[in-house]
DNA sequence: AATTTTGCGGTCATATATTACCGCAATTCA
DNA sequence: TGAATTGCGGTAATATATGACCGCAAAATT
């Protein structure tokens, strides 16, 4: 049971991650293009919707040509 | 199809959580006491049989007390 | 030597991530 | 204004992480 609460966790990643791409001026489908990840998910991710594991972690931080470190700085 | 291989990257992840848990002199017991793992599933993290999630990744920061980026330092 | 601690492998049930798509509405661009 | 891009929600199938256990063999402690 004790259904966990991730949410707040996968909100504030989703919302660091929405930041650095932004920052970056990709779209979701040109991180995407870099890596092997779905874009779709991607947008999934950036909305706190996905516990991720990791190597989607590592994916990302190849998609968006950053430190995966980066990811996990909130 | 696309029998993704992430052996390596949990290898390694495994490797620097038992190094980083062996400096702080740690047992295994002693981590999940301090953060909501099981024991015998960090044994495994260590071993590099699993693709853990974000908030395990974080989980073990907290049995550790460590930022969780740390572990991601290979 | 007896007791405790430790690492670890195994199990089973349940939850959830991932893949690989589709299509739409809105925005941007030529 | 017509075409392309973009973010995003949805789906179905499959894989896998996790929780909560058990028990053992070896190492450490007393």
């Amino acid at each position: 049971m004790s259904k966990k609460n991730h949410q707040e966790l996968q909100d504030k990643f989703g919302e660091n991650l929405r930041k650095i791409r932004d920052q970056k001026g990709l779209s979701l489908r040109a991180v995407a293009a870099n890596c092997d990840l779905d874009d779709s998910n991607i947008s999934k991710i950036e909305n706190g919707k996905l516990n991720i594991q990791l190597s989607t972690i590592i994916e990302l931080g190849k998609g968006l040509g950053i430190d995966p470190r980066d990811l996990l700085n909130f």
